[in-house]
DNA sequence: CCCTAATCATTCGGCTATCTAAGTATCATT
DNA sequence: AATGATACTTAGATAGCCGAATGATTAGGG
């Protein structure tokens, strides 16, 4: 079995995520009768997952500048997606959550960008989709942290 | 070993990408004094890959409308990356080819964004290196076509 | 041959997304 | 209570993208 050098990997993992970004994209700005971009979809996954996290987090999270995040926001609260509370014991904060019409959003939004990826990989061997998972969730946790 | 749905996988490699787009985006836009954005490394590698392509089949690869990718490459050849010249036989048509300059700026920024990557992968066991790139070998095909 | 379609590309006007810089409100520290 | 740090917002500017309209060229019947 060949080593694979890093170089090679990252090679990969990069035309990849391009090829996949091509797919997706067209798909979710036709969903933009609900106005909703890859970083509002990001921002309500991450919210999803960390209920009443704080600005600075889903800007952390998403990749974007705080100023940026905040008009983002702007926008989910005002579409109802998002509930903008302030924190307990720093007003300050913020304490962001998602409404029940923000986790109907998300999942419409997701199912949309997945249903893609889906029909694509419907020729997919069955043995090829496992590894293809196995390298997904190996892969996950060396571009989460930090 | 369970045996993955469509769905596990197609979430799986959709939540990869958009963990590795937010890891090369700020890098990809750490070039702005050479402006490159994502899509303008895409027309650049689509064009290496395609000497003497149409605006069109630009366009449809990078997943712009025709209009964009018009300013795009207007951009790429303002800054001597791209020559737009026209086709032998149909003077609608256009005829574009990276220029030397344009083969070295492709290189520099494919080179920076893999960079991150490859510093992430640096502790990714040699087995699981080879096992990532394999699940990226099978998976190009489907992605590619159509 | 022409006239009409169709094709390829550009220009125009407008909107969204993003950034930096500056401002406001609150909290923490001394 | 004064100073500085932290969390967020507002303001102003720019890039990227789209749809509609336009220009230029070619193709296909009469």
């Amino acid at each position: 079995m060949a080593q694979q050098s890093r170089r090679e990997v990252a090679e990969g993992v990069l035309e990849i995520t391009l090829l996949v970004t091509r797919l997706v994209t067209p798909e979710v700005r036709r969903l933009r009768p609900k106005q909703l971009s890859l970083s509002h979809i990001r921002a309500l996954g991450f919210l999803d997952a960390n209920p009443d996290a704080d600005l600075s987090a889903v800007a952390d999270y998403v990749g974007l500048a705080l100023p940026s995040m905040s008009t983002l926001v702007d926008g989910l609260v005002r579409r109802g997606l998002v509930a903008r509370l302030a924190a307990p014991h720093d007003r300050r904060r913020l304490r962001l959550r998602l409404t029940r019409a923000g986790k109907g959003a998300l999942r419409t939004a997701l199912a949309a960008a997945q249903a893609v990826l889906e029909t694509r990989f419907a020729d997919l061997p069955p043995g090829e989709r496992a590894l293809v998972h196995r390298a997904m969730t190996r892969l996950r946790p060396f571009l989460m942290r930090g």
